[in-house]
DNA sequence: AATATTTTGGACACAATTGTCCAATTCGTC
DNA sequence: GACGAATTGGACAATTGTGTCCAAAATATT
């Protein structure tokens, strides 16, 4: 939990020094707004997290609600960007369906759904969204009303291809994440993060019974 | 939102008066708890939605801590209670295997998951659980704990009189609750409320394709 | 090396909140 | 109607957090 904004931050070397220290206080600002919610976060945990002063701060992202609004609008491009990055390797033409599916959604569990950014996200938007509705509205926009429809584009595409027997993809998407989603939330309920280990096994079991619902038998 | 107060009372008229405006503090904190976050909740805000002083508060509760801790044990009881009273109306010896088990899941739906009250406490789980890290030892133990082996153990009832066709009733079990809360899920975060009217759509769309998986096949 | 920019930390006013005390008042009961 | 208990509202100190100002220090730029 106290490296999370390690898992979040990418080659901040390469970054004009300005940025460095920006990214460093929304990294750090992430963290404790997950932890803390949005009234539970201080600026000046922030400030100490971020290792910047409390000044700082102010300097660059003006008051809470806007070092918040950024935060989380950046955290949502990264996070729909991540998504739609898995959703082009969906296997659409696959030799083994079963296979190939069970890799693309272990791809999906590793990269988007298991990463920090989109739980902690997730986790915003269900203690935070009443309080920034102009900002949720984006939000819901861009996640849940593009990723849904996009999964059901992919699922209809295998259906169509003879793959899969379906007669409601916007159904089969939703329940397809269900799925998938599954063990992931009850390891989080239960606070406890998913070992790297059992994601395959996760992967496989939704897959499996996703097919055993819906696949075309011959 | 205002009134999901009344939603978790019952019959506050027939309680001693003590009691009735305890209840009032408990319902209007919960509330304002599930808001606005532990943090966000200010005991004026809570003493003004139950129409009580805020000494009054102090006065039989004690403390911020203690209101929070007195809150979340009270609704994890009426919500475990809830959910295991729904569970002894699973249908063991089914006539019409789908049929029975879509009203099932129907119930469960309605007085389980939907319910205020559980919603309200996996909100806070998410939000500060480690907070209390106590407290939410024994919600674990008592909520996700207790539940899914509970239902496990009816799906493996189902699959022992040949019913189902399971190898495994733990994930057949997760993948039940996964599948039913799929749609609900999808609404909550999206801020809308499941309309009473779709609940047996869900319950029947779930149902469908769980028995598609793991219906045994003549 | 000189200059411009950013960062720092400390001080400050202001507002919100917690938890306590207490006298006046309301309420249920006899 | 009178008694006792609970409730009320207001005042209070202590704490915490926000957001601003500013001069000194560190850092980048030329």
């Amino acid at each position: 939990m106290k490296n999370s904004s390690a898992e979040r931050s990418q080659d901040q070397d390469t970054w004009p020094p300005a940025q460095n220290k920006r990214q460093a206080i929304l990294n750090a600002a992430a963290d404790i707004f997950a932890e803390e919610g949005f009234a539970g976060a201080s600026i000046d945990a922030i400030a100490v997290r971020a290792g910047v002063s409390r000044q700082t701060i102010y300097n660059q992202l003006g008051d809470k609600d806007n070092l918040f609004k950024v935060v989380v609008t950046e955290i949502t491009e990264r996070s729909t960007a991540g998504f739609f990055r898995v959703l082009d390797t969906f296997p659409v033409a696959p030799q083994d369906l079963e296979k190939e599916l069970t890799e693309f959604s272990a791809r999906l569990l590793r990269k988007a759904m298991c990463d920090p950014n989109g739980r902690w996200l997730r986790k915003l938007v269900e203690t935070e969204g009443t309080r920034f509705p102009k900002l949720f509205e984006t939000w819901k926009e861009y996640g849940p009303g593009k990723k849904y429809p996009a999964v059901a584009a992919r699922l209809a595409q295998l259906a169509l291809a003879g793959y899969l027997d379906l007669d409601d993809p916007a159904l089969a998407a939703r329940q397809y994440m269900a799925l998938l989603g599954a063990d992931l939330r009850i390891d989080q309920q239960l606070g406890r993060q998913t070992p790297e280990s059992e994601i395959d096994q996760m992967a496989a079991n939704a897959t499996r019974t996703f097919l055993r619902a819906f696949a075309r038998r011959h």
